[in-house]
DNA sequence: CCTCGATCTGAATCTCGAT
DNA sequence: GATCGAGATTCAGATCGAG
């Protein structure tokens, strides 16, 4: 093994020790304050930077889930800013190390949810890097919002950003398209979150880290955007994912990680020879998800329209469409599977084929005017 | 009809008008600049803004697809700007005025791409806007990418903000639960782009304005965080699907155009808009809206009557109505959710789904005897 | 061996009206 | 403005123990 950890002391380092911006630490983890510790590499020398800085998330108190539970929130110290001023000033910082390292040919990714996106995303164009995707990784198994009060925070954000416009990075279009069923990739991900086997723990049982992020990403991020035994340089280490992955792709890595335990972690992690698991490299293929319509989607879409009067096949009941796609009849209210089981007696019922449309001539099932709109859409 | 369409002179019926902002001009388009508009509206006066500004989209020259066929790209004068310092310069102007007319309880939309939505959301945060969600559009028809050296570009980002962290917002969660087959409405929305019949098209059958919004786009959005008879703001009109949309739903509009061709198309379009039945506009309503039912109510009418013997789902705990609409437990007293609440050791608890009424054949949550009692006096 | 049910968990800006 | 209390609120998976 080739890991490096040091307890460096930063402002001495940075300035007499120029020497390191001769000698790259290649596959290494380098412990310390990412700005100080990126500052001490030579310019223009990584080929990618992968970043997960901090969300500042800003959340309040605790919250609780319905049956009782607690959320185990992030409320680490390193996520904790004065103000948006002080999450830009760092943010600038950063990028700005981030660019002079960089080759010119080179590509930055960097991960973010709304709380921090906008504010890197315009930083990012400030410092002239030139977006060519914003990519949203749709999480397949989200956390709920537990109180109802907004729409589930399903997903994440990660930008990706060339040198300037005429820059030539590096895209691997084929193997992008090949992983995708021949399909060009999309700019939505879906995803699951890191879980299971895959999910760092502490000797205790708990997660090792709070915000691990899936191997997948990091995967298809590789793949897409370097070379083998291309340099990938993570300034926000955290368990040494971008490391993992890099390792197991062929790719060259830098990691810098300010807490210890993390380090320890990252450092472990890569060592171990990890078992290729298979499940921990897939990615659901987007053509899965197009079977599933909501009926709701029809009544937004004008197919069928609020108001449609809906009767079974033997017009022994009718109900009425609302606006937000649940039915109304004499007694009954609900989803389309709902009230055909309750006017029914039965104990469920599937209403795309219980539920018809008057058509011309006859009685259309909604399921018909389903495999309409997944034809129109799919 | 009600509509107007008022050719201005900006500067001067700005200072000079203040009449206007007394009475509001319903139902209408208002012909002219955004900013000179908005500014002639009064303070607080609307529900809820739907801005779909100018994407600063920044193209190159003319992109051709493989076959040889040129693209037909946004290079509308009103999508141009010098530079990044005058795009967010607009952006600030017109998000001022939207701050001004928009009430503190209402909320924002704004959508937008890569381009310039990094710039909208960190000029939103500064503006002391507060993030509710960001939505991401996946469009199931985007256009590939022809060349192959990105991503195929294929969602668009929408914000969704109130005015500040504490303000009481409107969002529809059931409705939204219901349009979405009973599961919480997520933040990433899988629809169609705008086209076919529903695609406004001149009279030479080119399209009218080069993004046209889908109207299921406005749909969701209109019945997630409106009331029927909400006024809406649209301060970028084009061809009018928010009023379209709003028309629709029963509510009220204001649009905001400054192309004449844009508005005439709006016009016509919104005319012919048949609004939705007042009883198919209804979705399922909100648990939280409904008339509020003391538990002592079900007490003092006899249908729980004092000296029954409750439990929850699992009969494991049980405790007796007393006479005054309060339980008794082995340990605890107080109220249907206190004592729910004591004896699962949680911090809260829903006394009217926890507890139960052995009725033949099992179990009835208190929940239903209460929809019974409101079925029969509400 | 498998199946079923109970339990736990994940980057979360997570209530509201009456007093 | 602060306080208090009613009462509204969860999806997809992984894990583990019982049968």
């Amino acid at each position: 093994m080739n890991l490096i950890a040091r307890i460096a002391e930063p402002q001495k380092v940075v300035r007499r020790a120029p020497a390191l911006k001769q000698e790259l630490p290649l596959d290494a983890i380098l412990q310390g304050d990412c700005i100080t510790e990126m500052a001490r590499l030579p310019d223009k020398c990584v080929d990618m930077i992968f970043a997960d800085p901090p969300y500042n998330l800003q959340l309040g108190g605790d919250l609780f889930r319905p049956e009782g539970g607690r959320v185990d929130a992030v409320d680490d110290e390193w996520d904790k800013f004065d103000s948006l001023a002080a999450y830009d000033g760092f943010t600038r910082d950063w990028l700005e190390q981030a660019r002079r390292i960089l080759k010119d040919d080179g590509t930055i990714w960097v991960i973010g949810s709304y709380h921090n996106i906008y504010r890197v995303g315009a930083l990012l164009q400030d410092a002239e890097f030139w977006i060519l995707n914003d990519i949203v990784w749709r999480k397949s198994n989200p956390m709920p919002n537990f109180r109802g009060t907004r729409f589930t925070n399903a997903h994440e954000t990660l930008l990706w950003c060339s040198k300037s416009e005429k820059a030539r990075y590096t895209f691997n279009y084929r193997a992008m398209k090949a992983l995708n069923d021949d399909l060009q990739m999309r700019s939505d991900w879906l995803m699951p979150i890191c879980s299971g086997g895959e999910r760092v723990k502490g000797d205790d049982g708990s997660k090792a880290h709070p915000t691990q992020k899936p191997e997948a990403l990091l995967y298809r991020i590789l793949l897409a955007c370097t070379k083998p035994g291309n340099l990938v340089l993570d300034p926000f280490f955290g368990t040494g994912t971008t490391g993992a992955v890099a390792r197991r792709l062929g790719r060259r890595w830098i990691g810098i990680e300010r807490e210890d335990a993390y380090v320890k972690v990252a450092r472990d992690r890569i060592a171990s020879t990890l078992p290729l698991d298979e499940s921990a490299m897939k990615t659901v293929p987007d053509k899965r998800e197009q079977p599933r319509v909501a009926f709701g989607t029809l009544v937004e879409s004008g197919l069928v329209p609020a108001g449609t009067s809906l009767t079974d096949a033997k017009r022994r009941w009718t109900a009425t469409v609302l606006a937000d796609g649940s039915l109304t009849s004499d007694s009954h209210a609900g989803s389309i599977h709902k009230v055909g089981a309750a006017l029914q007696g039965a104990p469920s019922c599937n209403g795309w084929t219980f539920w018809h449309v008057a058509v011309e001539g006859g009685l259309k099932p909604l399921d018909q005017l389903r495999q309409q709109h997944l034809g129109a859409n799919g």
